[in-house]
RNA sequence: GCGGUCGUGGCGAAGUGGUUAACGCAUCGGAUUGUGGUUCCGACAUUCGGGGGUUCGAUUCCCCUCGUCCGCCCCA
């Protein structure tokens, strides 16, 4: 019998791990620019909270969610995203009371989709995201979006490009709605299945559809941007003048639909345009959600946010070209020679360890040819090495790795001997 | 949910219906009784994802199964 990882998840080993610390510690730092604070919610919610907010008839409601009932007979679901829980955590935490408002959040852990696996999508993977709530000011949306690029030039990334689009209000969608409705209704047989389906359940997203994309109805379909009302038209200008002020550069996409009920207004996505990427390009997406905090039982609270995939951000890079840079990971490395000298060196390493010193030394009874590979292979600075009389004597065998020299160092003098070599 | 691809030692990778399953890297040991990154020598898969079938015989042929990777839908 053996195990293995469940389909879609994977280990993060130690040969990859070091990458996610390098991701991570940028993610907090931009997030201290900024002044957004961590907020670290549960790994399921009760189920309703998903069917309420990302909408029963969105892919992830209907055949991605990780659902069981909990011992309680209760429905349970693994976060199948970031905002909803945030959203809840704010409304139940009266967060809308707080003084400083808006309350900016981040957030960074794994999220659960029930799909097939492959590049750049994950069963479980994770997500770092960020929510501003409480303010309808457009430059807060610049700022969300600002904030994710600013982790992308942090991390590296070249090959990238920002699409934007606006959703309206919900009186803009609703008109829209309608006229999407109107047009595509006489011929819809014309149109794939999927499409067909959509026409009842979410019209606008015929309008992102790869497979009827040449189809003439497309091209005559009634856009968006044609139907966001006066308020709607006016915030998104603002939304645009925000960001050019600020040098951001985006493409405007009219068929940028996000695929969540609870948007509206500002919905945007950065992509990977690498070569090198596969193909799923989204790195990001996000949007506005000012009837989110209302819908599950709060006040009127306008919000918005992102959330991105480190993974992807990972893949991203590598497509790039990009890499990270791994440091020495060793200062000292001990090698004895015979028991005695073993047990000594384990004192040793103690010390070190004590003094702050990066040390390791052989548990695996290997030769001193072995362990000095060892030392070489951990690219340690320094070798100390205690044989029969390094014991007698009570003095170590000091050697300079790149240098290539050694010297012998008495016991009481071996931290500060250490200290001063590695500088 | 649908379509394709692949599954041989720690990793990479040959191979054939027939009995010793190449090779490279890594690792360990030795050449050099106590000194690394080079070189040379040696060791390292009762076994070819798992189960069943065909056969005198299967890692190689067939079926099932599990898993991988990639694409579609959609998304992060």
């Amino acid at each position: 019998m053996s195990f293995k990882v469940p389909r879609g998840t994977q280990d993060i080993l130690p040969s990859e791990s070091w990458k996610w610390q390098q991701v991570e510690s940028i993610l907090r730092e931009v997030c201290e620019i900024y002044r957004y604070k961590e907020i670290r919610t549960p790994i399921f919610e009760q189920t309703e909270l998903f069917q309420r907010t990302v909408g029963d008839t969105t892919d992830i409601v209907t055949k991605e969610m990780y659902t069981f009932m909990d011992r309680g007979n209760r429905s349970m679901t693994l976060r199948p995203e970031g905002t909803a829980p945030v959203v809840r955590s704010f409304v139940e935490n009266k967060m809308f009371g707080y003084p400083d408002q808006p309350v900016k959040l981040y957030y960074q852990g794994p999220m659960f989709r029930y799909e097939r696996q492959q590049a750049g999508r994950y069963r479980q993977f994770v997500q770092f995201g960020v929510e501003a709530i409480g303010s309808a000011d457009p430059a807060i949306d610049a700022e969300v979006i600002s904030l994710a690029m600013e982790v992308y030039k942090r991390a590296g990334l070249k090959d990238i490009k920002l699409v934007l689009n606006s959703l309206g209000d919900a009186e803009s969608r609703n008109a829209h709605r309608e006229a999407l409705v109107a047009h595509f209704t006489p011929s819809i047989g014309e149109l794939c299945k999927d499409c067909q389906s959509r026409l009842e359940k979410n019209p606008l997203r015929i309008l992102d559809c790869k497979v009827d994309r040449e189809h003439p109805l497309m091209a005559t379909a009634p856009s968006l941007t044609d139907y966001l009302n006066e308020e709607s038209k006016v915030y998104f200008d603002q939304v645009k003048n925000y960001l050019a002020a600020i040098d951001i550069v985006y493409e405007l996409d009219p068929n940028l639909v996000r695929g969540l009920d609870y948007y509206n207004h500002t919905a945007f996505e950065i992509m990977s345009t690498s070569d090198g990427f596969g193909a799923i390009t989204t790195l990001c997406g996000g949007g506005r959600y000012n009837g989110l905090a209302e819908e599950i039982g709060g006040p009127s609270a306008p919000g918005i946010g992102y959330a991105m995939s480190i993974e992807r951000l990972l893949l991203a890079l590598e497509a790039e070209g990009k890499s990270f840079k791994q440091g020495p990971e060793l200062d000292v490395y001990i090698v004895t020679l015979d028991e005695a000298a073993h047990r000594k060196g384990f004192n040793v390493l103690n010390e070190l360890r004590s003094a702050g010193v990066r040390a390791d030394m052989d548990y695996m009874d290997r030769k001193m040819k072995a362990q000095m590979k060892s030392a070489d292979r951990f690219n340690a600075k320094i070798v100390i090495i205690i044989g029969e009389d390094e014991v007698n004597e009570q003095v170590v065998q000091l050697k300079n790795m790149t240098e290539g020299t050694q010297e012998k160092v008495e016991d009481a003098n071996l931290i500060a001997k250490i200290k001063e070599q590695m500088e």
